[in-house]
RNA sequence: GGGCCCGUAGCUUAGCCAGGUGGAGCGCUCGGCUGAUAACCGAGAGGUCUUGCGUUCAAAUCGCAACGGGCCCA
């Protein structure tokens, strides 16, 4: 049987609904039920498990389940475990920050594996906090057995892909400059640098030119503390360069500069005058200068200081560019090309070495200020200024980076570039430039990989370096390790436990694991198999591999998207997903993002306290584009739960009326065929079936947007708007009527259709409704909504004349009621007739076939239809005489035919002058210049136009229609009498209607006995000489009538 | 500084691909409805379509440039 529903409690609901869920371990149900179905493998993209999730990472996961349960109500097995990202800096950092750590000196003291065990614990618990807010927005994934990268076959599946590097000779070791994380102590990836703006010094600085006296090549820096690693200077070899006399403070010096930027060292170094001596060409330019800090750093006394040609400089500052190969990523680059020393006088820990002299064991974040003191004391610094810029800083402890030339570990991707844009090719991308345009630019200027991490929490680096001859062997698996080792317990695979195991050389000597873990972008980076648990089994690799779908935030191009691709390509050779949905990011309302400095933050949380997870979820279902960024605004999710609220009602508003005639739809699709439907009845179904197809289209492309907004269209327009306002009247009749009961059967077949196509978006409701329409009337049906399958369009039930012929009278139904406003006669009244000139035969088949509808929600007496173009008779014209003409022609007769232009009628002058271009008048012939003509509508009418034409509403009062106006007034504030008194809708009740105003009485008197059929009334007394009493008695004001009105329970 | 995306009413947006009188919802004002009722419906006001230049008979739509926002990079 069915059950009535209370008002729409969204948390609570939807408690209740998750609890289903569990109990009938619904997930399960729906997994089982497919697995013979068509593969489609999904990739969780794993977030971080630190902290709470945010708006972005919930709108992640929406959009993940929404398409999953679209796919699995659509026939498809889906592999879709979630995956959890839980290696790395970020929870070393925040670990660091609890236990009151300072550097890695602190860690060692804390022992490594106390760390580690630390660190995996503060994983794993945020795991379980991020699980539970996740299903709290009804997200179905498999959290039973997600992947977690710290788990030893996760990490088998990292090794196993190092080895393939390594075999494919993809892996090597080398020196680079790499970011470097001075306070972390180690190298991070280009992709963990954030860029603010910082400021920084600005300085010129004179390099002394070698056996030239008092001749100096001006160079400009930021990071002074660079200074005593340099080693070269760079020029533009197309750029002109200029040397020239100044004088300053009486002594003479010579400069060497662009050209162009001659005026601005001038103005830097406060030389009033100079002379040029000089013009040279940047190729021509070959010096050698004495490095500047010589006296301070000896060993650069070792090294020769020269002048190179570098398209990189730019015509900025002086056009001379300092040079250090073991500090930037052009230097270094520069200092390859020419063979130039790498050195790089700055230890991991952001302090200058041994090698840097004098300056030993200072930090370079100190450095600065006391370099340009020792280059002002030899007078070399031209001038020392400030500069606002971006500067890089470490993502996670927020250290302004420095660049390091280090021994690292790296994947050479770049071989497999070319390559890896061909499989770009391969890969459907949505929308489509998130690939073509934007991924393949990423590409084709990324860099080699450095991998290497000298850090503690992540997967260790599984290479083994023998202490004698070099030689490098890589580990792909736990067993592979033990067999190699001898070691025959090993807890995991994490550090320290594989610091200390050692491995015999071929050349028979002892090899050591290098101390290393992974940049944690590996970690995900092989998630497509590694949740396949690939390299343990084979199997599931061979069924599943590669992806059908993954969908990421645009941060990630240059991140997720991007580190699965190369290492895939290291270990297959091809793309690890087949399509890729590009989604965007939540910002604040401004269109700022959201950070928790700006206190601009919405957590979802707060959203789901408010109105519920559904409407979270088709908001951000329905707001944007995927791809486009979402600008928060909480009128919209407001919007959105006004609108499942409505579609609530509209689900419970027949269920007292269904109940009470013990409504049973277990022959739908007979009723549905044999019941006399009414045209609104095949209208909806129609209409129903239009809006499946829009959904399926619109998910064809996962396109999620267009898939709700048709949902949220139709549920407003169609049904609640339309539909259940014409049906109202058809649901409180009596018994088994036909034409009731197929209403019913229509209402009920839209309702569970509606059930099945909002379930993707909006699980929870759908499945309240699901359980109560078709699981309390059928218990053999599937247990879940989820376990149904998606709806197919019924092209017997679509009719796109009768959708159109509907439009139509919804426009005439809507100008209607904008003319009975403008006469303020309310639609309780009815109106003697509605006349409507159409523009269009559509019109008039709208109307002929439609016309009780149309009667009905105009509530009008009669329905007059025109021809199409015809001027309906009734109207007058205003003949509006035309001075200029009139005067000239009639001279002092003009007066005369004015006067009886305006007694005449007017229709048949405009009928005889657009006729004959004329009309006599007993004054004289009046021709066409001399007149124009308006139409006159009568006081009683009102028009309005629409579309295809225009609409009159003739309001003059009868006494059928006053008796029936004045009636529904009475009937109205009956019922209203009935709520307060919380009658039950079938009760009976005996009803005193009180009216002074004996013509009223009288003419309300005429339908007592349609009120008391509307009211349930058993006895009703209308009158002016009679007392109103009951159980409730009020007082009313009708129109200015007063009423006294008392009813009772009978 | 570069790449990609976005900019339409006070707010959120459709229309842009394929040029032809800019549509909605929210909010506001006014009105209506009343057995879905702490709900619902109608009407009205509200637009330099970010700006400028160009192509075209015609530009929100196509092109170029600038400005503002986002992501990524340098």
């Amino acid at each position: 049987m069915l059950k009535e529903a209370a008002q729409y409690d969204a948390k609570n609901l939807e408690q209740n609904i998750r609890k289903f869920w569990d109990e009938i371990d619904a997930y399960s149900k729906v997994r089982e039920l497919r697995k013979n179905g068509k593969r489609f493998f999904f990739v969780d993209g794993p977030p971080y498990t630190t902290g709470r999730i945010h708006l972005g990472t919930a709108w992640n996961k929406i959009i993940k389940d929404s398409i999953l349960r679209y796919k699995s109500m659509n026939g498809f097995h889906i592999l879709d475990r979630a995956g959890w990202d839980m290696h790395g800096l970020p929870i070393e950092v925040k670990v660091e920050g609890v236990l009151g750590f300072k550097s890695k000196k602190d860690i060692e003291k804390y022992g490594v594996g106390n760390f580690v065990a630390k660190c995996k614990e503060f994983a794993l618990s945020h795991r379980d906090e991020m699980t539970l807010q996740f299903q709290n927005l009804g997200v179905w994934l498999n959290w039973k057995d997600p992947y977690m990268t710290l788990r030893d076959e996760y990490i088998e599946a990292a090794w196993w892909t190092l080895k393939k590097a390594h075999e494919k000779k993809l892996l090597e070791k080398g020196l680079r400059v790499v970011n470097w994380c001075p306070r972390c102590e180690t190298a991070i990836a280009d992709s963990e640098v954030e860029y603010s703006d910082v400021t920084d010094p600005s300085i010129y600085i004179k390099f002394p030119v070698a056996n030239e006296e008092n001749t100096y090549i001006v160079i400009w820096t930021t990071t002074p503390w660079t200074i005593p690693a340099n080693i070269a200077v760079a020029v533009h070899p197309s750029f002109e360069y200029v040397k020239i006399k100044v004088v300053k403070d009486g002594k003479e010096e010579i400069l060497i500069m662009a050209s162009e930027l001659m005026k601005n060292v001038m103005k830097q170094g406060r030389y009033k005058e100079f002379e040029v001596l000089e013009t040279i060409l940047g190729e021509e330019l070959k010096l050698e200068y004495k490095p500047p800090l010589g006296h301070k750093v000896p060993k650069q006394n070792e090294f020769p200081h020269k002048v190179y040609m570098a398209d990189f400089v730019t015509a900025e500052n002086t056009g001379c560019v300092h040079i250090a190969p073991g500090h930037g990523i052009d230097d270094f680059e520069l200092g390859m090309k020419h063979k130039l020393p790498i050195f790089c006088p700055v230890g991991p820990d952001g302090k200058y070495t041994e090698e840097a002299g004098e300056y030993k064991g200072m930090h370079v974040r100190d450095a600065n200020k006391v370099v340009l003191d020792d280059l002002k004391e030899n007078n070399l610094l031209l001038s020392s200024g400030t500069i606002s810029h971006r500067y890089g800083h470490c993502w996670r402890c927020k250290t302004p980076i420095i660049y390091l030339a280090t021994e690292q570990w790296f994947l050479r991707v770049t071989d497999l570039k070319e390559k890896m844009l061909e499989e770009i090719k391969k890969v459907k991308w949505y929308p489509e430039w998130a690939g073509t345009a934007r991924f393949a630019d990423w590409v084709a200027g990324s860099r080699d990989w450095c991998i290497s991490r000298q850090r503690y929490w992540g997967i260790p680096i599984p290479v083994w370096v023998c202490d004698f001859c070099g030689n490098v062997e890589v580990m792909g698996t736990m067993d592979e390790l033990k067999s190699r080792s001898g070691v025959k317990t090993l807890s995991d695979l994490h550090r320290p436990n594989v610091d200390n195991i050692h491995i015999k050389c071929k050349c028979g000597a002892r090899m050591s694991r290098v101390p290393d873990v992974f940049d944690v972008w590996f970690d995900s980076a092989v998630a497509s198999w590694a949740t396949l648990n690939f390299p343990r089994d084979e199997k599931a690799y061979k069924e599943w591999w590669p992806a059908d779908f993954i969908t990421e935030g645009h941060d990630q191009t240059r991140g997720w998207f991007y580190s699965q691709m190369g290492a895939s390509m290291v270990s297959f050779g091809k793309a690890p997903y087949k399509s890729v949905l590009m989604h965007g990011f939540t910002l604040d309302t401004e269109g700022k993002k959201m950070s928790k400095s700006l206190g601009n933050v919405v957590s979802p949380d707060d959203v789901i306290l408010k109105y519920g997870a559904e409407s979270l979820r088709f908001y951000v279902l329905s707001q944007n584009a995927p791809w486009e960024d979402l600008k928060f605004s909480w009128d919209e999710v407001g919007n959105i739960h006004r609108m499942l609220n409505i579609l609530w009602n509209v689900y419970r508003f027949p269920l007292p009326y269904m109940i009470l005639d013990k409504f049973n739809p277990a022959d739908l699709d007979k009723k549905l065929s044999t019941l006399p439907l009414r045209l609104e009845d095949r209208w909806i179904l129609s209409r129903m079936q239009s809006l499946i197809k829009s959904v399926d289209l619109a998910m064809s492309e996962y396109n999620l947007h267009k898939a709700t907004r048709p949902i949220s269209e139709f549920i407003l327009e169609d049904l609640s708007r339309w539909y259940v306002q014409l049906i109202r009247p058809r649901t409180w009749r009596e018994a088994n009527d036909p034409d009731k009961l197929a209403a019913y059967y229509t209402l009920y077949e839209v309702l569970v259709t509606i059930t099945k196509l909002i379930a993707p978006f909006t699980p929870h409701i759908s499945e309240e409704m699901y359980q109560n329409l078709v699981r309390n009337i059928n218990h053999k049906a599937p247990a879940s909504v989820h376990l149904c399958e998606w709806v197919k369009p019924r092209e017997n039930f679509i009719d796109v004349g009768l959708e159109k012929k509907m439009d139509i009278i919804r426009e005439l139904v809507e100008s209607s009621s904008n003319a009975r406003q403008k006469l303020k006669r309310k639609l309780r009244w009815p109106v003697r007739r509605i006349v409507i000139s159409p523009k269009n035969e559509i019109v008039n088949k709208a109307v002929e076939s439609l016309e009780s509808v149309l009667k009905e929600q105009t509530n009008a007496k009669e329905i007059v239809l025109l021809k199409e173009g015809e001027t309906w008779e009734e109207l007058g014209v205003e003949v509006l005489p035309n001075h200029a003409a009139l005067g000239p022609a009639f001279k002092k007769d003009a007066g005369k035919v004015i006067a009886e232009l305006k007694k005449a009628d007017g229709r048949k002058i405009k009928k005889a002058i657009l006729e004959t271009g004329q009309y006599e008048l007993k004054a004289g012939i009046i021709t066409q210049e001399m007149v124009s003509f308006k139409d006159l509508i009568p006081p009683a009418i009102a028009s309005a136009g629409f579309s295809q034409g225009e609409v009159f509403v003739d309001t003059e009062l009868t006494r059928e229609i006053e008796s029936e106006g004045y009636a529904r007034e009475v009937i109205r504030r009956i019922q209203d009498m009935r709520k307060e008194l919380d009658l039950a809708v079938e009760e009976a009740i005996k009803a005193v209607v009180e009216i002074k105003d004996e013509r009223v009485a009288a003419l309300i008197l005429d339908l007592k006995d349609f009120i008391s059929g509307e009211v349930r009334a058993s006895s009703l007394s209308i009158g002016h000489e009679i007392e109103a009493e009951g159980a409730l008695v009020k007082d009313w004001d009708v129109e200015d009538v007063k009423m006294k009105i008392g009813i009772g329970r009978k």
